[in-house]
DNA sequence: CGCCAGGTTGTTG
DNA sequence: CAACAACATGGC
């Protein structure tokens, strides 16, 4: 597990994520290993989680390029703004009629339970956040996980496509594992480290990309010879 | 043109 | 409870 991790991280070195959105560029900043996240990049995490939902991350970009360029990019916003019209602007990012609708319960889950403070949902135990998340229409776990270790520093490793096919492929385990089992099998194979939850996940996309399509599986793969090597000297 | 992308929910057997 | 449909745009 560790391994993996140290062989992906030589690869392609650090990640950066979650990224910002400024004015029309994506930015992976380093800062972010350092500091926590003003409410306002919160907000756009959670915002970003819910507008990646199995669509590739350019699409979201373009989305949160026109709320921002509408002048459309608070809770309060989401709240006030009819919902066709919130799907109007995400239109790029797909499943925009959907997509609305959470963004207009996530804005109404900040003003309700975290009356109007997103800072306060940390404040909480990591079990306790994660529950209330859940607990939104529109928001499973993937979702759930990235807002609260990307956006608030919160302990969860995050399992996406990607993590169950790479592992999957690599031997961990079967292609179609709940989503709880990988999640603890990571996280009890991991030092607890808020900085290596995110850059990990963030190597497993960059390397799913590249080398773990669904499509050409395998080919070029160098991790396999990772897990070989560790196999025959250990 | 077909496949796929940083999922989630609702329905069905 | 597993399997499947529905949701939708943009890039290759």
């Amino acid at each position: 597990m560790v391994e993996i991790y140290n062989e992906l991280s030589v690869r392609y070195g650090q990640r950066n994520w979650w990224p910002v959105i400024q004015g029309d560029e994506c930015l992976y900043l380093p800062e972010f290993q350092e500091r926590k996240r003003t409410p306002e990049e919160i907000f756009e995490i959670i915002t970003g989680a819910i507008l990646t939902q199995n669509t590739a991350w350019p699409n979201v970009v373009k989305a949160i390029i026109r709320l921002k360029q509408a002048g459309i990019f608070s809770p309060a916003d989401f709240e006030t703004i009819p919902v066709s019209e919130l799907a109007e602007l995400i239109r790029p990012a797909g499943y925009f009629n959907q997509k609305a609708k959470k963004l207009k319960i996530i804005a109404c889950f900040i003003r309700n339970d975290l009356r109007g403070d997103i800072l306060s949902l940390e404040k909480f135990p990591l079990i306790e956040a994660r529950k209330k998340l859940l607990d939104l229409w529109g928001i499973g776990p993937e979702t759930a996980d990235s807002i609260l270790l990307y956006g608030y520093g919160f302990p969860v490793f995050v399992v996406d496509a990607y993590t169950k096919r790479v592992f999957s492929r690599l031997g961990f385990f079967p292609e179609k594992s709940d989503y709880e089992e990988v999640r603890q099998l990571f996280e009890k194979g991991l030092p607890k480290d808020v900085r290596l939850y995110r850059e990990y996940h963030a190597l497993i996309v960059e390397f799913a990309k590249e080398f773990c399509r669904k499509k050409t599986p395998c080919d070029g793969c160098f991790l396999q010879n990772v897990l070989f090597n560790k196999c025959i000297f250990a």
